[in-house]
DNA sequence: GGTTATTGATTGATCAGTCAATAAAAAATA
DNA sequence: TATTTTTTATTGACTGATCAATCAATAACC
């Protein structure tokens, strides 16, 4: 049975196996043995290819940043102003793969876990400070700086509390309207201001 | 050494424990007997005054939730027009006990268990709904209906967010700075409107 | 013959929950 | 009042389950 160069495939199918039982189960409190069996191997395969189980749950959350900051690469090209640059940013983060309710409570785990590992913190804020900075860095053009970074504070919370109440609420707020309950945010600051574009 | 009339005592100081345990180590995996000797108890005691695990830390996230209720109703009381009675829970929120980094993070790890247990999912969707509906109600006041509940979205999401980032970041968003952020999108959006009052 | 893939079996640790035993207070009974 | 009985408080020791991690063994590849 062993074919050569199956350790990309298994890593790969490890790691979505990973995803979707932690966002089933919607925390990191799934065993080695349940991911495995989801991708269709032993617990000793995935320890193989990972080491001990914290690896195996960091490449997964790496994973799903590098997901959203796909999502969020490809959205952005499509932006021509500095307005609909926001808009991108926004409407990646409900529009996209991202809002699945699977998705959402796989983030609200790992948010949780950061508490207690240092390097997912890390990997968290990592995210953080790039939505941070591409909502200052589109905003700044609208809005002088310093506001321009309180807004883009205020966005990225407002993001993050409609996850939250995404996945406490069976799927209240949905894409459509906690897009727009954002945008009109912006609308609302945005239309005190001079713009200067 | 037994002293009757020891059982609520020990409920509380169970209580207290588990909330300073969760709070420290930012998850609900804490044991029972970690709990039990911070209350300087056995675990057997534990068990013997909550039953199953699950039981203490209902009985945990009830008390959270009463203390916010209680700050709440004190700070509503204070509060003389419909303008300062949203101040007064956005202030509550972050201001009061409720804004430790402790209770923060306690605060998270009940909403990620949550995800579990339909139990603690309704717990937390009583103080979701009264959170709301606090804050609809005293911005009818001061907008039509329909803008209220969703202003009131709004303002709990954005609360949420704030708590997620202070969880995330170690306690970048301090009481003053979250507070005037929630504060000037309640005004950016009540100047747009005419006032009813 | 060395490397890669793969697993079943095993080990060791951790924990929730139980239980029997101890002791003091309170209640019942003599 | 003196005694026995019941109730309440408390724990150490134990049990059973769960799981992460290891390892030796098997087999295909090159």
């Amino acid at each position: 049975m062993p074919k050569i160069g199956m350790e990309p495939v298994r890593r790969r199918a490890l790691i979505d196996a990973a995803i979707s039982a932690v966002g089933e189960r919607g925390t990191l409190n799934v065993t080695v043995s349940e991911i495995a069996s989801r991708a269709g191997v032993s617990s000793a395969l995935a320890h193989h290819y990972f080491g001990p189980k914290e690896e195996l749950l960091f490449a997964t959350m790496r994973q799903l940043l590098a997901d959203l900051g796909s999502d969020c690469v490809a959205a952005l090209k499509k932006a021509a102003t500095p307005r609909q640059r926001v808009s991108a940013i926004i409407s990646v983060n409900f529009n996209t793969g991202q809002f699945r309710e699977e998705t959402v409570h796989a983030w609200l785990a790992f948010y949780v876990e950061a508490q207690n590992s240092p390097h997912l913190r890390r990997l968290l804020r990592v995210y953080a400070r790039r939505l941070h900075s591409n909502l200052a860095s589109a905003l700044a053009d609208l809005v002088d700086r310093a506001e321009a970074a309180r807004v883009a504070e205020a966005i990225a919370a407002m993001i993050d509390g409609l996850y939250i109440r995404r996945a406490l609420r069976d799927g209240l707020p949905n894409p459509a309207s906690a897009t727009a309950l954002v945008e009109d945010y912006v609308d609302a600051k945005l239309s005190r201001q001079v713009t200067r574009l």
